[in-house]
DNA sequence: TACTAGATTGACTAATCACTCTACAAAGGT
DNA sequence: ACCTTTGTAGAGTGATTAGTCAATCTAGTA
């Protein structure tokens, strides 16, 4: 692991450990086994490490997401891949799940581009439009519906994060038809 | 407003501006307009201030919640009253939900002992039991109920907050009957 | 009036922190 | 072999900050 990795991966668990405030770049340094200096030479400011920490992990959660798709799936099993697998990866990335969170109620989600945060939803996104255009789902506002299954998909992560691991599935499994249902049911 | 409570509400105002490390107790006194030794004075640390507001505020929107209920409210109905008036209490107190986010994914959360946490959720909690009991919801692990409930009342909240006034109340409605499916409809 | 206890002030301090700077080493191109 | 760029180190610095402290004020009580 390189430099910058290593210096990445420090911060990520010192942030998460003490907060952004309670960890000092020459602890993040000194984690990662790197100088001072080194740490400033990769990220100008403490700022910049902490943009572009969040921006590398929702990248790769991004990626890790679309890799499990294959092009046979249809609409409805790319959105339950896309809610699984985020499961899985939140769980097997507690730390950067919460790096997520921490960064998103804090005044740094402010420094990041708005451009940089739509590419990144852009894809959710479009998957949305495609199950809303094929009538698959209700014909609810996007964003809404993009929000709700955020939001669903935080609070099964909060649940089973707690349970044995063993207990995990049928959870995952149940609250994915608990979404889906709410997505589609007719009244 | 006394000076106790003119710190906190600087330090609300603050904090969510610019997070707990960007504000220095230096400009939370200024902007109370006290001065640096009795902010101290009413708050032993930094940390004591930023617990204290959080359990200050929680407090204050479970009071606000049950004033809501009357006696001849049925367990639908609490529950119904519940769900809505959170709402409209993130609406109209937006800096402290946000910070009551903020607090939750930030290591301070950790500083607050379990017992005054348990203590602030036990009435919901006993609220879904009894829901439970009567048959009225799913049997579903109390937890999980709790969980997904509070998801996606953040999840309409999320959506809300950025509608114009007039076309929030379809939306909220229409966000707890689509909890309360998830919750009741059966197979 | 005199006493007391809490409230309030703001200058002060010891520590910490983000970031700089200089020096040197390694790598790579020509 | 020479030069340029990039990486790395770590001591140093100026600014900032949480928290202290001694002094003053205020209001209640006897």
């Amino acid at each position: 692991m390189d430099k910058k990795e290593q210096i990445l991966a420090s911060a990520l668990k010192l942030f998460v450990e003490f907060g952004f405030h309670g960890t000092p770049t020459s602890k993040i340094a000194k984690e990662a086994g790197v100088s001072n200096g080194t740490l400033f030479h990769y990220f100008a400011t403490k700022e910049d490490l902490i943009k572009e920490l969040y921006i590398t992990i929702k990248n790769d959660l991004n990626q890790f997401l679309f890799s499990k798709i294959t092009p046979e799936d249809s609409v409805e099993a790319i959105i339950k891949k896309v809610f699984i697998y985020f499961i899985y990866w939140a769980l097997d990335n507690r730390e950067k799940n919460h790096y997520i969170q921490q960064v998103l109620f804090s005044p740094h989600i402010f420094q990041i581009s708005e451009s940089v945060l739509m590419e990144q939803s852009q894809k959710h996104i479009q998957l949305i439009e495609e199950a809303k255009a094929t009538k698959i789902i209700k014909d609810l506002p996007t964003d809404l519906i993009y929000t709700l299954a955020n939001s669903h998909l935080m609070g099964i992560y909060n649940y089973v994060v707690n349970l044995p691991p063993d207990q995990q599935k049928p959870i995952i499994e149940n609250g994915f038809e608990m979404l889906w249902d709410m997505l589609t049911e007719q009244k």
